[in-house]
RNA sequence: GGGUAGUUGGCGGAGUGGUCAAUCGCAACAGACUGUAAAUCUGUCGAGCUUAGCUCUACGGAGGUUCAAAUCCUUCACUACCCA
């Protein structure tokens, strides 16, 4: 894997640059749809390269239980198995620590899921992830993390994150002594973590720099904390991140939180919102998110947004697009799809032009202005809540008396 | 013509004397969704108001019994099936 970066932009952090695989280059900024379980849900492989796809993820731990490592293998790795010839990054299971809480169990050595398909239990090393990912021959690997829940304390996250750097060691020891199995070059990166915490954010950035990958994860954000503490993350993370090496922050987001973030100095994203959102009758436009399934499109003739090129924009209206998405037609969740794969492909696309002419931050105030003033008219939640959850025990600090 | 069963909120369909403005499903309406246990989940869903409460109108129509009726009685209308 090879990184160039090409423009930083002249106001902001903001970059432009080009990350070389064995399959195939991404020009960065990117946004990288999620096909957790080896397909991008709703969305053909070649509507994905008609929109504009240049990687996409896979998910480890979903791919592990089912179809199985050993299948994939057998197939000739994930490319061969999905059919699909651009890159493929995969996740490696550290989110589902997160997501699968109540399924797991954590140890230094690892941690134990039981499958959320059948109650079975698999025990994941940091070295039994990086085996899985050399299996299915990522062009770019995760090391095992832990993605603390939000609120944690600074206690939980210290410790955490302790674990995380142990594990990313291990991960980047087995890796570099495990040759790929399919002839094409694989990079491994490691996650940052240490919750909102300043200190531990740092601290654990650096400590990835010393190790030295090929690119860095900014994890741990989009659980729950406030949108500023994302944005504030980015920022203090990328500034102890080295400029030569590619950054992904994990799991984000909205328009607004990619746009936010790229100017802060992040080159990589990917997010279940513009699949999962589609499938539940959220669209993207330039002018806010619309829910197509409300009853004042019912006889709206006109494009979901004008200024879209996409091939659902290009061909039909609001109007049967939420006919499709409200009697649930298949049809209807592959065009609200493509629909919102295109337009944040087509975002990020826009963002690295404006970063190459140095006009970034004008593109992005006039964006951003123009999808939340819509929203603030038709009364949307533009930001992100809060979620307060209640701290689980064993996240809390515990007092010594 | 005779018999039997039925008629409940937009629809289907519970409910057989008070805890019923009425379970539930669908439809409808609105909201949520951020490294996907999600084509999912949540809320609203008779009307009005000073909206954690109150008032009014309601279970085919009319009348009756009762302190109290969607629930019991009479009658009318309609629907389905069976017999002639």
């Amino acid at each position: 894997m090879k990184f160039s970066l090409l423009h930083k932009d002249a106001k902001s952090e903001a970059r432009a640059g080009l990350l070389e695989t064995d399959h195939g280059a991404i020009e960065t900024p990117i946004f990288m749809p999620v096909g957790t379980l080896g397909d991008v849900k709703a969305i053909e492989h070649r509507e994905l390269l008609e929109n504009g796809a240049q990687i996409i993820l896979g998910n480890t731990y979903h791919l592990y239980l089912r179809p199985g490592t050993d299948t994939i293998k057998r197939a000739g790795g994930l490319h061969k198995f999905i059919g699909w010839n651009l890159p493929i990054l995969t996740d490696s299971g550290g989110y589902q620590v997160f997501s699968l809480a109540k399924l797991r169990k954590l140890t230094q050595e690892g941690v134990q899921f039981q499958s959320h398909i059948d109650g079975s239990k698999h025990f994941f090393r940091p070295e039994d992830v990086v085996d899985i990912q050399k299996k299915l021959g990522s062009d770019i690997c995760m090391v095992l993390d832990e993605c603390p829940p939000y609120p944690c304390s600074h206690e939980y996250a210290l410790r955490s994150n302790i674990l995380t750097m142990e594990w990313a060691e291990r991960c980047k020891t087995h890796f570099e002594k495990t040759p790929p199995l399919y002839g094409h070059s694989q990079s491994l990166f490691p996650i940052v973590q240490g919750s909102v915490f300043e200190d531990i954010r740092l601290q654990s950035a650096e400590q990835l720099v010393k190790m030295d990958f090929e690119g860095y994860a900014i994890g741990g954000v989009s659980v729950g904390e406030s949108k500023e503490d994302v944005y504030r993350i980015a920022e203090m993370n990328c500034a102890v991140l080295p400029s030569a090496k590619p950054r992904y922050l994990m799991g984000v987001g909205t328009p607004l939180d990619i746009l936010e973030c790229i100017s802060r100095g992040v080159d990589m994203f990917d997010c279940v919102m513009p699949t999962r959102n589609a499938r539940n009758g959220t669209l993207f436009t330039t002018y806010g998110k619309i829910t197509i399934r409300n009853a004042s499109y019912a006889e709206d003739f006109t494009p979901i947004d004008e200024n879209c090129g996409c091939y659902t924009c290009t061909n039909f209206t609001r109007a049967y697009v939420r006919h499709l998405s409200n009697i649930q037609e298949i049809v209807g969740h592959q065009l609200t799809t493509i629909h919102n794969i295109y337009f944040y492909l087509w975002l990020v696309k826009e963002a690295r032009k404006h970063i190459q002419s140095n006009t970034f931050v004008q593109f992005k105030d006039a964006f951003i202005s123009r999808y939340e003033s819509h929203e603030a008219t038709r009364g949307h939640d533009s930001g992100r809540k809060t979620k307060v959850r209640r701290i689980p025990k064993d996240y809390e600090v515990t007092k010594s008396k």
